[in-house]
Formats: C-alpha cells, structure tokens, sequence
RNA sequence: AGUCCCGUAGCUCAGCUGGUUAGAGCGCUACACUGAUAAUGUAGAGGUCCCCAGUUCAAAUCUGGGCGGGACUACCA
C-alpha cells in the first residue's frame, strides 16, 4: 500500500464510477449495508415495479436517483432498509407489442393462435429488456435487493392477489355490476378504447336531435321558479341521441352556470311556456331580434315567437328540483327525475342542461351514481335487470320482458308501438336509409305531446365499430368492481395521515381525487393478466371465490369426483407447500384456469367468470405479494413495533401514479388491513427536453441514460437530477447542466482534495497526531468547522424531510464558496512551507474533517464520487472504521460548535474583502500592490469588534497594512439614514409614506440629534410620531476625499497613496509571482531548492536588496545575487513593471 | 372539460410567514489573479417578477379572474 494520499491527474468520474462499482461487487458492500444493520430497526421502502417490455429512459435516472438517495441516507442513519426490486408483467402493453411482433390482432387469438402459445409469447416478452433494466441499476448506482425480485405473472404472486380479492369479496367489497362501454350492437362486442381510437372510427354523421322540455314539478322544492310564472315550466334539454330519452332519469346543470327563465310560446303548438335554460345560450333559441316583441299579440303559427326574461338562478339554486318523467314507458325503480349538478356540464352548445340517461352515458352513469338516481332498468325473463336497449340495438320487446316487471312498471299502450324497434336503423339489415329513425319519430311524438322545444339535424362526429362500420352505442356492459366507495372516508382520513412531497398533490389532486371517488372497475376482458378467481354458475345465483390455490385444489377435485371434470389439471402440486418447484407445476393464468369447471352445492356447474383483473390491482398488492403473504412470511406482517415490512416507511414514483399505484397501494391496504400503505411519499415531476417538451424516441429527444452515465458518471447525473429543480417540478433535462455539476461542485471538491493531498503527502500528514481541541485552533479554523456542523444539521434536516433539493444545495454551497473559496484560499500559506506546528497540523485536521465529512453528506446523493472521496482520505489515516462511506454512520451535528457570532464576522470579512478587491480593480492596482490603510466608519461598537476580529483575515486577503477606524466625532463620516418600514409600517399605517418622505429629508444634524437622544419626534397631519433608533437604519455612504465603497451596511475607503517603501515591497513580491511561474514552467517539483540571479537594473536594485530573504524565503532560494550580465541564452524575460523587463536565472541545486 | 403543477435576467433556478436597490449559477463582455491551474476572482451589460383587477400605508409574495406551458382523468348533451 502506497504511504501517500492519492494524487490524481485530472477528474475523470466515468472511471471512477466503475472503478467505485467494481469494488463494491467485490467487497459485497450493498449487501454489508443490510447486514451491518441486522437488529436494528427497519426502514421500510417499496419499489414501483418496472414493466420491462421496454428499454428504461432517463427519467428512470430521475425516480431512481430519488429512491436510492432516501434508502442510503435512511442505512446510514443506522436502519436496515428492506427495499425489493419486482417487475410487473401484465397488461395491455405487453399484449401490444405481443400482437406487434406476431403480426396478428386480438381477433386471431383463439383461432390463429391458441390462448396458449399467446401467453407463453407474452411471458417472453415482458422480461425482454431485464439485462438493460439490471445495467442500468447497477450503473447508476440504485442500490435494490434484485436477489429475489417478486414478479407479478409468478404463481405465488398470483395467489397473494387471490387471497386479497377473497377477503374483499369476503367483506362484501366485491360485486359484479356494469360500467358504460363502447359497444358494438352489429359485432355484439365491446371496444376498448384503443379500439375506438383506430383512424376513421369517429365520423361526421347527421342525426336528428331534440330539445325537449320537461315539466317542472310544482312543490315546495321548485315554488321559488314559479314566481311570476302564468303558464306551464319546463326545463329544455338538447339530446343528440333523443332514443335515449325513454331512460331518461334525470337532468344535469352545471353549478355556477347562470340560467334563465324566460316567457315564450311552443313554436310547434304554439302553447304559451316558460323555459329554463342557460343564459349563455339564449340566443341559439330565440331570436334576439323578437325581444322587442310583444308577448300579448301572438298568435299560433306567427314566424315571430316573442319572449321574456323572467328571472336568472344558478345552477346550484336548481339543483334538487322535480320534473316529470318525459316519455312514460318504464317507471324506474329508485329515486329519478331529479335536477342534479355536475362539473362537466359546458355552455358550448344545447341548453346548458344535459339529459342524463345512465345506462348509455359515461359521464350519465357516473353523475347519477354520485347523486343516488338511479338507471332507468328492465327485467327480462331470466329476472336479470337489463337497459331499455337489448344487445342488438332494439328496445327490449315486451315478450322478452318478465311479465310480473310489465304489468308493475311497464306502460303497454305507449311502448308497445317501439318495442323491438332497432335505436339506429344501420342495425337492421332490412331496413334502408329512407326509412324513418326512431329518432325521428320520437321526436314527432315528442312535438305532438307538446314536448318539443326545437327537432332539428346536426352533424357532429360519432364513433363506429371498426369491424362492423356500424355505429356504437355507450352501452352497459357487464364488470367487477371493487366497492371503494364504501370506505371512502377511511380513504381519506387515511390519507390525511400521508406525508406527500409536494403537499399538494396529496391534498388535490390525490385528496379530490378520493372526494369524487367512483368504486373500482376490476374487470379486463383480455388475455394476459391475472384471472379472476371466481366462479359461477349460469344464471349466477351461485358464486364462488377462491382465495388459495389450496382451496382452489380442493373444489376441482370435488368436481372430479362429481364427474363434472376428467382430472385434475393441477395435478401433480402439492397444497400447502410453497417452495418454487411446487409452484412451477401449475399455471394460474388463462387459458388454463378457463378450463375448470367446478360444481355449486346445488350440483350446477359453475364457469370461471371470464375476466382478468386490472393490471393496477397486481401492482397495488405487491406490500402483500411481494412475499407471497399470507402463505409465507406471515410473521414479517405481525413484527416488533419497527421490525416488519408493512407499510412502508417510503415510496416515490412520478406524479403519473397518483391514481395509478399510489391510489391502488393506498386502496387495498385501506380495505385489508384499514392502514396507509406507506407514511412518506415523493411524487417527482416529468423529465422533459431542454426546451420544455415532453421526451419521445419519435422527436429524436429523448436522452440515453447509458450513454450520459458513460459519459460523465453517473454521480454528476443525480446531482444534477436532484438540484437542478424540486424534484416535484418538471426537469428540463440538459447534458450542459450535468457538466456544469461535474466542474462546479466534483470539480471544487476533487481539487479541495487534491489541494490537501498535495501537501499532506509533502508534510506527511496523516493525521496521527491527537485531534486538537476546536476551542484552541484559529479563528478560520474554527469559522469553517461551525459552517460545517450547521451544514451537517441543514443536511440532516432536509434528508429527514425528503427534501434532496435543499441538501445538494446546501453542499454545494458549502463545498465552492466556503470551503474551496475561502477557507482554502486563506489557508494555502499555512501549509505552503514553514513549520510542521499546531498551526498547520490544525489547518489539515479541519480540512481533512470538511473533507470526510461532506463525503458522508454527499454520499446518499452521489455514491460514488462520495465512497471514493472517503476512502482515499481514509486510506491512510484509519480515522473511521467502516471500509465504504456507505457502511459509515450519518454526522451528527455537534451544537455547540456553531458559533453563528463567527459566521457572522466571516462574512464581514468576506464582504469587506471583495469589496476592497473591487476597488483596486477600480484604480488598477494589482493585489500584489500593498497598500497603507482602509478606513471603515463605525457607527457602532458591535460592528467595530466584530470586524476587528477578522481584520487580520481582510488585511492579509487584500494586501493592506492597516485599518483605521472612524468614529462620528472626527466628523469626517457622511451618514444616511433610511426608515425602517418594517416596525412603523404597523404602527403609523397610512402616513407612512409621509414619513418616509420627511426622514430622507433629515440633515447631518438631525441624525446625530437622533442617535443621540435615541429619539425624534415629527409631526405629519396632527400625529405625532416619535421615532426611535430601532424605526431607522443609519448608514455611511461617503468620507469625501476617499475611494469608498459601500454595500449593506458596510462602508469602505481605501489609501490608494503608494510610498516608496510599499513600491519596493510591491516590486519584491512582483518577482517572487515571476519565479514561482519560472519554476512551475521549468517543472520543479514543489519542495525543489534553487538559485536565483537577477540582472542589475536601477528600477529595482534597491527593492530586491531590501527585500533578499523575503524573496528567498518563499521561493526556496538559498541564493539571491543581483548580476551585471547573465551568460547569453540563460535567464527568463519577464515584466516587472511598465517597459521594466528583468532577467532571472532559476537553478535547480545540484 | 375538470383536477393539479409551473410561469422571476438569454438559459437553469433561489426569493420563508407582504417591508422599499429582486438574487445566484451558467452564458456574454472587459479586466485581474496564479505552486488548487482544463481551477479562481472582480466588474459590466441583461428584469413591465406572464397579464388584469382587488386587499393593503406597502404585493414577485395574499385573493379573484384571465393567458401560456405541462401532467393526469374524462370524453360528453
């Protein structure tokens, strides 16, 4: 092993970032983090499963860096941090990319290819890219337990998600209902939204449509409408479907939409009436022009029809009024015919109140279902409750009714004349074009009955089957779902209990997403994906769920026994044990769980419900599956408070998720175990191009994370990712910001260190010596080490509070402009040269502390650099006993040495300084220039001993000999004097900008009067107000005579006389700046000894005389001699001064 | 369409509970420094704090309404 620190070249953290890497798998080091911290409490985090069916992208980087920074801050904290890695391979997009690369559609499965071999291609397909998903991982260094990852198609897994739906179905949360689909009467089949998008399905098609009024109900909900009202009330509604009027049950207002009630006549009947509709949309009913129109002269059948505004309401005051069912057919079973609200409801086009059918509407069912109305049903022969519409597109015929359901709720006389009638003649094969709509005819009726307000055609777009060209009607279509509304107030007490990053999308977006919660459709009619587990029989009165496959086992052989089956397809497995091989025997997906058939009590067989479940539920029971509870690892669930791995501690994903995972994590562990799923969460915003937009192989945009971690390593990348924006904003991703992490803040911190190496290796330094008390070192030393324990707490503070941004910042900060900067910078003459002291051995024990210390800041956010950093430094000293920064115990702020008093003077000294730079840049003073004095104004004590302690630092760092410091009474100071809005804001109010305008007036004499009676008194428009010193600051802007400079509070003047002697001693450190370059360029090494000659010239003979040791001493000379001539080719050239050129000699000794 | 996020210098971002010269880094221009050197410092130019209204003595900050960008969820009379 080498007895020096290591000194490198350049920064190279590509290199690093494998060399870190390959270490780690060498000394097993992630798995030392876990097992260092066996017994301690634990941290739990759970990973979102990646489906790796596609390659992963930067913004994995992103959500990844996140996660790993927590996990590692959280180990060094001391917990043991359970962190498994799962992938999740169901859905729709594996299935995609499936019937891609087979070039076949949904249609060819089960005929061109079995369910068989489809699946088996699926299975293939989803872990297609797990090698570039693992390399990534590893490369950027997201340290997760990929040992046993839990994977959602594995039996085992499966069976974890049966037992959930058991205890759901268990609890009654289970039903079989419907949901409103695209649905293709010709094809007798649902679309799936992808299906509806395929080019040409939406076409422009003429239709009749009505707006049809519907009578107010007079009671004491609607009396206040009635006020000034002489004729029938109703409400119009625009339908561009009027079939689905008959299964009308309600009408939707929107809440703050203003309506109208306005006085005309039926333009068709010419009955007087009154109309409620909204007011935006007056003038597409009636002409503005018949306003004038007087309402007493008309007549029926005059073109012109008058009309009068009566009254405006809001949509909320209409909301809960009664009207009449429009077309009587079917009574509905529940509460109907009701106005209600709903937020989706526009004033682009119609009346501004929508006809709400639910059983043919999304936004109908889902409206009615918030409001309690119920769907207008009937009851066919087999007692199932049905929609107004049978699967071929016609009004349910009466003889397919149940006769008991007609003769309670059906009106024979007036449907009997529809009954069978196909809603869009395109159903009806024998129909052609000519042949009159029930639309159409509706809407005659409709007039006739005096219920038409305006029939009329419109074009609009409609969705047709892509299969059929038939249109679709939105029909109720068979599907489970979960009851989430029935523990919705547990859902969002609990979510009450989450901390969300950022706040609000947990109190908005996922907190409203939970208010207007809708309960969970499960159902998929696909084929890959998890199976339903349930069984029925035909005419579903017998239900089963099973929720083992233990018992699933049982029940098949049941039905073997009863002959209802030929085997046993699982045969072979062994219930109840859980090992891998046992599991491997069976498969729990279609089609092969299709195939059994079981037998109900009654001795009816029973059919698996066809469907898969929703993908998210898969994913959302991973907390369960994850390890295959509760069949195995039942205790992990009932641990030591701290000990298990339920909930979890932490989650982060992008914000996409919120009703994704986090609403499915958040919903199952609500209804099993009625607890969060996780205490903490990070939602991180969207990575987005350099210029906004959204990244896309398509565009050519998107950034390889491969290539950009080859590129710079992967540390830079994260930095980058964590600080550059909250992670909560979108990121505008630019390589240019990562390489600016790279030279900014690595850059500092590897030349910091580099800096230290370089002369602890030439002093030897390895810090062997006692630690030196903080309270004895000097008063930079002290200044660094009490930023550094308020770093250490703001770090700490800010991990705690999963706030990386701030942290990164924060080191950031600390590591360019104090450490580097500053400390750094005033320090190099304590380790350049001289002797091996205190002193000096205080100036590398509180570099190498800084230096250890933020490698264990950074190591959570940058890993590599972070462990390479701590175990250069450590190497060599021993100081900490864990091999990798990793293993290391996070710091621990010590309070008592934060002296903010310290802080405060340093950044005195600091703002002094570059200020007084600033004004000899101004007169072109070079710094090697010293110069006589500073003058500063004290206007108080405390600023005077408080700059006194650090003029030794200002001195030194701007080249001047002294300070002087003026006090009031010499007279020579200017003061300027400004109100301090903050403490007589409140207290004078309004005159306040009068009494600003009279403290600027304020001579010299009245300040000082001021200051020394510690009180003036004005008076403004009667009031008196008597100002303290407190209600003013007092500053100095100008000593006249002086160059002054002046920020803040701080005043500054500089003597820019220069003395001879000051001249001479200018010259001496001139040539010790041009030798030093001579021997850098001649390539000496830092310690090497030389020899100096000088050619003689008369500007300068005296000052190199005079100042001999001085120059001697700091370029290592032990010899200076001024020379009348050196040989020809010997010396170096160099300015000196104006058109002064001196010639020197640099000799290596021997 | 709804919900949520964002809008401050050419670019990326700070600016907490309102307080009077709105900051930093990058970039640009000029200059300086130099045994940390592919580093560093100083200065300069660069702002209708998206717009409008309100509250207030005082608004980048609080309220309301727009506009623009983005995400999710919906697809509708």
């Amino acid at each position: 092993m080498s007895d020096k620190f290591r000194e490198y070249k350049q920064l190279d953290l590509s290199q690093i970032n494998k060399d870190v890497l390959k270490r780690w798998e060498e000394d097993d080091t992630f798995h030392k983090s876990i097992s260092t911290r066996e017994g301690n409490p634990t941290f739990v985090f759970y990973e979102g499963p990646p489906s790796a069916n596609g390659m992963p992208g930067i913004h994995h980087v992103m959500a990844r860096a996140i996660k790993d920074t927590f996990c590692r801050y959280k180990t060094m904290k001391g917990f043991r941090v359970h962190r498994k890695a799962g992938w999740d391979t169901h859905g729709l997009p594996v299935e995609l990319s499936v019937e891609k690369s087979l070039g076949i559609t949904k249609e060819d499965i089960g005929s061109k290819i079995t369910v068989e071999e489809y699946n088996a291609a699926c299975r293939r397909e989803v872990m297609k890219y797990t090698k570039e998903w693992e390399e990534l991982t590893r490369r950027m260094g997201y340290w997760v337990n990929m040992d046993d990852p839990y994977i959602t198609y594995d039996n085992r897994y499966i069976e974890s998600v049966w037992w959930l739906l058991k205890q759901l179905f268990d609890k009654g949360l289970l039903y079989k209902g419907y949901t409103i689909q695209p649905y293709s009467p010709a094809a007798g089949t649902g679309l799936s939204s992808h299906e509806l998008n395929q080019p040409g399905c939406y076409r422009e098609v003429k239709d009749t449509t009505a707006v049809a009024q519907f009578a107010v109900v007079r009671d004491e909900k609607s009396e206040f409408l009635y006020e000034g009202v002489d004729s029938p009330l109703y409400f119009l509604a625009w339908t561009t479907t009027p079939w689905t009027l008959p299964s009308n049950t309600a009408l939707c207002v929107g809440p703050r939409i203003t309506y109208v009630k306005v006085k005309s006549f039926n333009p068709y009947t010419g009955e007087p009436m009154t109309v409620i509709l909204a007011k935006d949309l007056m003038s597409v009913h009636f002409n503005l022009n018949n306003a004038d129109l007087s309402l007493d002269e008309y007549q029926p059948g005059d073109k012109k029809i008058p009309y009068q505004v009566l009254a405006e309401y809001t949509g909320e005051e209409l909301a809960g009024v009664n009207y009449e069912q429009l077309i009587n057919w079917v009574k509905p079973n529940g509460d109907a015919f009701r106005v209600i609200t709903g937020d989706f409801v526009t004033t682009e086009d119609g009346t501004g109140i929508v006809h709400i059918a639910p059983t043919f509407g999304a936004d109908d069912d889902r409206v009615a279902k918030q409001n309690g109305i119920a769907p207008l049903l009937v009851t066919d022969k087999e007692g199932k409750l049905q929609p107004l519409v049978d699967r071929k597109g016609r009004f349910y015929r009466l003889e397919d009714l149940d006769p008991a359901f007609v003769a309670s709720n059906v009106n024979t006389d007036t449907y009997r004349e529809f009954s069978g009638r196909y809603v869009k003649n395109e159903y009806d094969e024998l129909l052609d074009a000519s042949y009159s709509t029930v639309d159409v005819d509706i809407a005659v009726m409709l007039k006739k009955e005096n219920k038409a307000f305006k029939v009329e055609k419109h074009e609009h777009s409609y969705p047709h089957c892509w299969r059929t060209d038939k249109p679709v009607l939105y029909y109720p279509l068979d599907s489970w779902f979960i009851r989430t509304t029935a523990v919705k107030d547990k859902l969002i007490a609990l979510n009450n209990t989450i901390n969300w990053k950022p706040q609000s999308t947990g109190t908005g977006r996922f907190g409203n997403w939970l208010e207007n919660l809708v309960d969970w459709n499960l159902s998929r009619s696909r084929f890959w994906g998890t199976p339903l587990p349930i069984w029925r029989t035909e005419d579903g009165s017998q239900t089963k769920c099973f929720g083992s496959v233990e018992d699933l086992y049982a029940e098949i052989e049941k039905a073997v026994a009863a002959g209802v089956m030929s085997k046993n397809p699982y045969e072979g497995f062994v219930p109840g044990e859980y090992d891998k091989t046992n599991y491997e025997k069976i498969d729990l997906h279609r089609p092969y769980v299709d195939d059994i058939v079981l037998v109900a009590d009654n001795g009816e067989k029973m059919f698996r419900e066809p469907d898969l479940i929703d993908v998210w539920f898969d994913s959302g029971a991973m907390p369960y599956a994850q390890n295959h509870y509760p069949f195995e690892n039942k205790e992990r669930y009932q641990p030591a408070e701290g000990r298990g791995v339920f909930p979890a501690d932490f989650i982060a994903e992008g914000v996409d998720q919120t009703r994704g995972w986090f609403f499915t994590l958040h919903a199952i562990a609500t209804m099993i175990d009625e607890s969060v799923a996780f205490r903490n969460i990070i939602s991180n915003g969207l990575v987005l191009d350099k210029n906004g937009n959204k990244m896309s192989k398509r565009l050519g945009n998107a950034v390889d994370p491969f290539e950009t971690i080859e590129q710079y390593g992967s540390d830079p990348l994260r930095w980058y990712m964590l600080t550059n924006s909250q992670p909560w904003d979108n990121l505008k991703f630019d390589v240019a910001g990562v390489d600016e992490v790279r030279r900014k803040f690595f850059g500092t911190l590897y030349n910091t260190y580099n800096f230290f190496a370089l002369y602890a290796n030439i002093d030897g330094f390895r810090f062997k010596e006692a630690e030196i008390p903080v309270s004895e070192r000097p008063e930079l030393d002290r200044w660094i080490i009490s930023l550094l324990n308020s770093l250490i707490k703001e770090v700490g503070e800010s991990l705690e509070t999963y706030e990386p941004t701030r942290a990164g910042r924060a080191i950031s900060e600390f590591v360019n402009e104090n450490l580097s900067n500053w400390f750094v910078r005033l320090s190099r003459k304590r380790y350049w040269g001289g002797e091996y002291d205190t002193d000096k051995i205080s100036a590398y024990q509180t570099l190498y502390t800084s230096l250890v210390t933020v490698a264990k800041l950074s190591a959570p956010l940058a890993p590599f650099y972070a462990d390479l950093l701590y175990t250069d430094l450590n190497k060599l000293t021993g100081k900490e006993a864990d091999q990798s920064v990793h293993l290391a115990e996070f710091p621990i702020a010590d309070q008592s040495l934060i002296d903010k008093g310290l802080e405060q003077k340093m950044d005195i000294a600091q703002r002094a300084s570059s200020m007084i730079l600033g004004l000899r840049r101004k007169e072109k003073l070079k710094v090697r220039q010293p110069l006589a004095k500073i003058m500063v104004p004290v206007l108080n004590p405390r600023f005077r001993e408080q700059f006194e302690a650090v003029e030794n630092i200002i001195l030194s760092e701007v080249n001047v000999k002294e300070v002087e410091y003026l006090t009031d009474t010499a007279g020579i100071i200017k003061k300027k004097i400004k109100p301090n809005f903050k403490t007589l804001g409140p207290k004078y109010g309004k005159i306040m900008k009068q009494i600003a305008a009279s403290v600027s007036q304020f001579s010299q004499t009245d300040i000082s009067e001021l200051e020394k009676s510690g009180g003036y008194t004005l008076n403004i428009d009667d009031q008196t107000v008597a100002l303290t010193t407190d209600d003013v600051e007092i500053t100095t802007e100008d000593i006249p005579g002086w160059l002054v400079a002046t920020e803040g509070e701080m005043t500054i003047a500089l003597d820019i006389h220069v003395t001879e002697e000051l001249k001479q001693e200018g010259i001496a450190r001139e040539f010790i700046n041009k030798i030093q370059n001579i021997r850098k360029e001649s390539n000496f090494e830092v310690t090497d000894r030389v020899s100096l000659k000088i050619v003689k010239h008369d500007f300068y003979n005296e000052a190199v005389t005079h100042f001999r040791d001085y120059i001697s001493s700091q370029t290592l000379a032990y010899d200076l001699i001024l020379v009348d001539r050196l040989e020809d080719g010997l010396g170096t050239v160099v300015e000196i001064d104006q058109d002064i050129e001196a010639c020197i000699l640099v000799e290596k000794m021997g």
